[in-house]
DNA sequence: CGCGTGCTTGAACATTATCAAACAGTGTGG
DNA sequence: CCACACTGTTTGATAATGTTCAAGCACGCG
């Protein structure tokens, strides 16, 4: 981990914590790929934002399977927690940079700013209207409706430059999708080679998809709600 | 629904919303078994907490399926939304009291009062919380564990009056257990057979759990366990 | 060029869902 | 008070879905 300097800009496609642009003072981190952002059992004093690359946040049960919680992307948060001690890691999945946050800054700008409040507030009820629906997803699709709904969210997240987000890049493993959506590799993998099969993706490599049928996946899916219709709170 | 009057003391098992014990204004709402409490689409004008009774927060599906996000108990808030409209359905499981308490007011009291507003947030990382704690269960755990894992804690927030909470009293339906697990009733059935035959649990009635061995049931919860490889109780 | 890691494929197996029916508890009407 | 119908629960047989174990393939890197 290597710190960098100063405060970074409000990265676009996450709410801004101050309407003025003004932010609380930030540390940036470089961390390698595969390497530890925080560790399960630390005390949580930050809350995290992903400047570039992507992350994994995962629990490694008892027996020891793994089970990922969340992927992170560019200019969302994470690590923040209930309790005084963080209950999740967090790893690069690629070479990233983290802003860390400490936590008594932001209770100063939170304490000091509504409009900061009022972003921090609607920041954790996006959370769990998120988590919500990953619920749902787990309780009620078979394994091609979370990776189909899973394609879609990354198409949505992880287009290059195109406008109808029918390409994505999957900077992580076929493992981590497993981990991440409670299948095993085996399954997933075969799961994207039905997929192919049946024309409703392309696969340039392993990790780029291009969908060609979204309405398949959608349908694959069905119940499930697109990241998008979380709307906001005025 | 009935409107009762006036406010109501905090209960015992949540956040207070204020530490010297004031409230926001609430009504009071009787609500009879099966009734509806609010209704997915509708505006979300309140935050609602449950004075008696139970509940379910669910969606039904565009395929006719019906998933349970959350069972709810005395003393719980529920139907707070990151948007403008309710996501979810609730309803009693049977007759209830329900506190309806205008967003408006508990924005103002967050606004003027410090602690209300660390109770408020609070309750949201708390949540979220949760909600990992779930995601987790439904990606990782097989049919067994996760039931064991909702039966403990059943057994640990509806015993009655008893002090190692080995005794829960379940409102809800095999079906509601099912629509909330991800599973069948049948499955769910069998799996309480199979528990009662290992001598996990006892059954007095279809709604009302004794756990007899309840580190089977944590042991079940804690990584894959099948039912019958649970080792046999006396 | 060879090795290692991650991805894919195959076959046997286990778990859970589905379809079907019996059973139990409860409230109603005769 | 009993018979009956209704609903929720349990049980059984079969099928589908996903896992496990095993092996082959492909790409990247020393």
């Amino acid at each position: 981990m290597l710190a960098l300097s100063g405060s970074m800009p409000p990265l676009d496609d996450a709410p801004s914590f101050a309407p003025d642009g003004s932010w609380p003072k930030g540390t940036a981190l470089l961390i390698a790929r595969d390497a530890p952002i925080f560790a399960e059992g630390e005390p949580a004093r930050c809350w995290y934002r992903l400047a570039s690359g992507s992350a994994r946040v995962f629990r490694v049960l008892r027996d020891g399977r793994r089970h990922i919680g969340e992927f992170v992307f560019p200019g969302q948060f994470f690590g923040f927690e209930a309790g005084p001690d963080h209950v999740q890691s967090a790893e690069a999945i690629e070479p990233s940079s983290v802003i860390a946050y400490d936590c008594g800054s932001i209770e100063q700008r939170v304490v000091a700013d509504p409009g900061a409040r009022q972003a921090a507030r609607q920041l954790l009820m996006d959370r769990i209207a998120e988590a919500q629906e990953r619920i749902m997803l787990l309780a009620r699709l078979n394994a091609t409706g979370r990776l189909a709904a899973f394609l879609l969210v990354m198409a949505q997240r992880r287009s290059k430059a195109n406008p109808l987000g029918f390409v994505a890049d999957l900077p992580m493993s076929r493992i981590d999708i497993a981990d991440y959506l409670g299948l095993t590799v085996e399954t997933v993998s075969r799961l994207f080679t039905a997929l192919r099969g049946r024309g409703a993706i392309r696969l340039p490599t392993a990790n780029r998809v291009e969908i060609l049928d979204p309405a398949l996946l959608e349908a694959a899916s069905a119940g499930a709600v697109e990241a998008e219709e979380l709307p906001r709170c005025a």
